[in-house]
RNA sequence: GGUCCCAUCGUCUAGCGGUCCAGGAUCCCGGGCUCUCAUCCCGGAGACAGGGGUUCAAAUCCCCUUGGGACCA
């Protein structure tokens, strides 16, 4: 039977990379298994969800191209949960509590000062009809606990991917199920959820992991077969906290809008817990279908690093074909491409790509703009092209332009330039490179001329002439 | 405080009892290529947390300690 895997975010944030780590593995899983892969939205929580990010996780994942086969929101299912708390209800495998807030603070205060373990006291398990019906009265509403059986402590169940996981007791008491707004607490809604969209094995990050006795008796009090669990590891900052905001760019929104490519996050993400043994480092989305192995996947925490994400960013860059480099850049360039040919500007993407690992990094770099458009010579470049050999270097360069300038042009005509002039090769270089770039420094001088043509150098190099003969 | 998980270079990892004085990638450093800055190529530095066992043999298995993390509050 193919599997059926869920991916379940919250929308109280952003989707940082743990979450997309999470959806990535169970998506991976589900394309090479022939499964199903659900997507379902934790909005249960009214007070700290909000739409702009279900819409944000939304766009993400469908950024880094993982589809869904199946999509559900929980805030739609609300009467569905109530039902099957409802049950629980009815077979007293559940009761109301009418504990405020306040109340439960200072019994779990008190509990503690005495040693004890801070878990609910169980005050209101054995409340009589004529007890519930004066808090009703009282206009108390109750939240629902779960009893949890007392040979429930200690429990044990086989994760899929650490094995035997073994609980010896419980530290919480009976937990509440469903708040006294009415809405259902995580682990209820979850088992309901998974158990109704058919989920047979959950893989999700380690910070559950002590959740999974609880739903597992909320399995056996339904009388339903529980999926199997798995429990991925936990990605960290570099202080190797649990990764959050004040980490930067831990959402892949973040890394969108700073360039990275989705088939490079995707890359980096799948390697950032797992290993294809194989030591290949560079994956293409249909590569990791293939090759991703639950059974290598690492249990220890890992830590966030962009210094590889950027290496593989570069990696995925080099290997776009050109129009596709300038579909990505597009959204980055802004004015810098404005009024350029798109001739110019896919070669010049192309010449100036091997510099950098990010889009915004090839929106930035200088050599883009001098590609795109001559640069305006600042005076300590003037005054360089005005002294010493430089203008008649720039001359007979002009003197000697062929019609066409390809990569393989420069060298011999710069040999050429710098014998008639009588001044070292290097020489030629710099002041060539000072007239068409105005900077010391860039790319390949031969792959600037090939990109510019030998029309756009012949007017830079006269422009260069004509500002040395204003200022001189 | 309780419960649970985890432990190989700074980081991501290979290793699943002998082929490991531990391999790859990234980062860092040095050299080469080169008109410059990069890219690229070559080289270097860099780890089995500690202690006990088990075994002819342990990075690999077990226990303890230490450390890190998560969850419940």
């Amino acid at each position: 039977m193919a599997i059926r895997v869920r991916f379940a975010p919250s929308p109280t944030g952003e989707l940082h990379v743990g979450g997309a780590r999470t959806a990535l593995y169970n998506w991976l899983w589900a394309r090479q298994d022939g499964g199903v892969f659900i997507l379902r939205i934790e909005d249960t929580d009214l007070a700290r969800s909000e739409r702009r990010f279900t819409e944000g996780i939304v766009d993400a994942l469908r950024w880094l191209e993982l589809d869904w086969d199946e999509l559900y929101f929980q805030s739609d299912r609300l009467p569905l949960y109530r039902r099957y708390v409802e049950a629980l209800l009815e077979k007293g495998l559940a009761y109301p509590c009418f504990c405020t807030p306040d109340e439960l603070a200072a019994r779990r205060r008190d509990r503690l000062a005495r040693g004890q373990i801070p878990e609910y006291d169980g005050h209101c398990r054995r409340l009589t009809e004529a007890e519930r019906a004066r808090y009703l009265a009282a206009g108390r509403r109750p939240a629902i606990r779960f009893r949890v059986p007392e040979e429930a402590k200690a429990t044990a169940f086989s994760d899929f991917l650490r094995g035997e996981v073994r609980f010896r007791r419980l530290t919480t008491g009976d937990f509440v199920i469903q708040k006294s707004d009415g809405t259902p607490t995580y682990n209820l809604a979850c088992v309901v959820d998974d158990h109704e969209m058919g989920i047979t094995h959950v893989l999700r990050a380690e910070d559950h992991l002590s959740n999974t006795p609880k739903q597992i008796w909320l399995y056996e009090a339904f009388g339903w077969e529980s999926p199997r669990f798995g429990h991925l590891s936990m990605i960290l900052g570099p202080d190797r906290k649990k990764l959050s905001k004040r980490h930067g760019a831990t959402s892949v929104e973040a890394l969108r809008a700073q360039g990275f490519l989705p088939e490079a996050v995707v890359n980096h993400l799948a390697l950032l817990g797992w290993s294809p043994g194989t030591g290949q480092e560079v994956f293409t989305r249909d590569e990791l279908v293939g090759a991703f192995s639950l059974r290598q996947v690492q249990l220890s925490p890992q830590v966030y690093d962009l210094q590889k994400l950027r290496w593989l960013n570069r990696q995925h860059l080099l290997r776009l074909p050109p129009e596709e480099l300038l579909a990505r850049a597009r959204p980055f360039l802004g004015g810098v491409a404005a009024g350029v040919a798109r001739d110019r500007l896919l070669a010049a993407l192309d010449a100036v790509r091997p510099a950098i690992a990010t889009l915004t990094e090839l929106a930035a770099h200088p050599d883009l703009a001098v590609l795109l458009r001559p640069p305006d010579l600042p005076p300590e470049v003037r005054a360089e092209l005005a002294a010493a050999a430089a203008p008649r270097i720039l001359e007979a360069v002009l003197a000697r332009l062929p019609r066409s300038l390809g990569r393989d042009d420069l060298r011999p005509l710069v040999q050429a330039v710098a014998d008639e002039v009588g001044v070292p090769r290097t020489h030629v270089f710099h002041a060539l490179r000072l007239a068409l770039t105005g900077r010391p420094e860039g790319m390949e001088l031969a792959l600037v001329c090939a990109v510019l043509g030998a029309d756009e150098v012949r007017a830079r190099l006269e422009l260069a002439l004509e500002g040395e003969g204003r200022h001189g």
